[in-house]
DNA sequence: ACTTGTACCCTTACTACTAATGGTACATAT
DNA sequence: ATATGTACCATTAGTAGTAAGGGTACAAGT
């Protein structure tokens, strides 16, 4: 597994690092079960603070392409293959898109899309409190 | 047609406006083809900023509220009882509030939703133009 | 001349995110 | 003891939106 961070690129590193393990999975370079680095481990390698690691490692087990088991460390999903094809962020664009264009067709204006989409976020927080 | 702003109020005051006109025009105190009194006249009146104002009939216009004729004045919508019932934030404020409803039952974090949204908006600018 | 809605220019103050960093601490195991 | 993922506390700097105000100008018509 290689990974090089460019910490001038405008990609944020957590999402350099999570594009590029999925990038591994699906390339070959990482199986199912594999250990992963402790993510102290791998911060140190790339010069990255752990948060940000763990961010991305966060984000990697919420897709299913890693398993985080605790004080036993981190390894590669059965299903990872599969899960790394598998885009969350461009499904969410993808329906963001179709609604805020059929909004924009109606005649909302942009600003009223924006506040509306605040609220609606902010409805949810209240709502799971 | 009375009209209060209260600048302490924290829904802005082209809403206020706005709100104000779509009740009077529900309650009949505004009637279709009436004169709506100028944009620099009602801004003086409430001791408002002709901006403030004119944002206010833009939108009321956009409603079908009120018509625009140019040097001649604006003048309640033909339409305006059943325009005024209809709500497009609160139309887009549902649609929002289903979409993002279901990207965070589908594991997507409010941070990408957020970021997926403004990608979202900006690609239909750039689409646009 | 005067008023109408409208369309630009720009500025101010505010709010709310984001990414990233740093530190501390915890339970769970070996 | 040591290492694991994880969960808090916090700050810094940057981005991007908002509402509102100020000014200037225009064409269209009276």
């Amino acid at each position: 597994m290689q990974i090089t961070i460019d910490i001038d690129d405008h990609i944020p590193l957590f999402a350099q690092l999570v594009a590029q393990i999925k990038q591994a999975v699906l390339g070959g370079s990482l199986s199912p079960a594999d250990a992963m680095p402790s993510i102290r481990q791998l911060a140190n390698d790339l010069d990255l603070n752990n948060k940000t690691v763990a961010k991305a490692y966060r984000l990697l087990e919420r897709d299913g392409v890693i398993e985080a088991k605790g004080y036993r460390g981190s390894f590669v999903h059965p299903n990872a293959k599969v899960n790394s094809a598998i885009d969350l962020n461009e499904w969410a664009l993808a329906k963001l898109g179709t609604i805020t264009n059929e909004l924009r067709d109606g005649g909302v204006t942009d600003s009223e899309i924006r506040n509306a989409f605040v609220k609606a976020m902010n409805n949810q927080n209240t709502r799971d409190k």
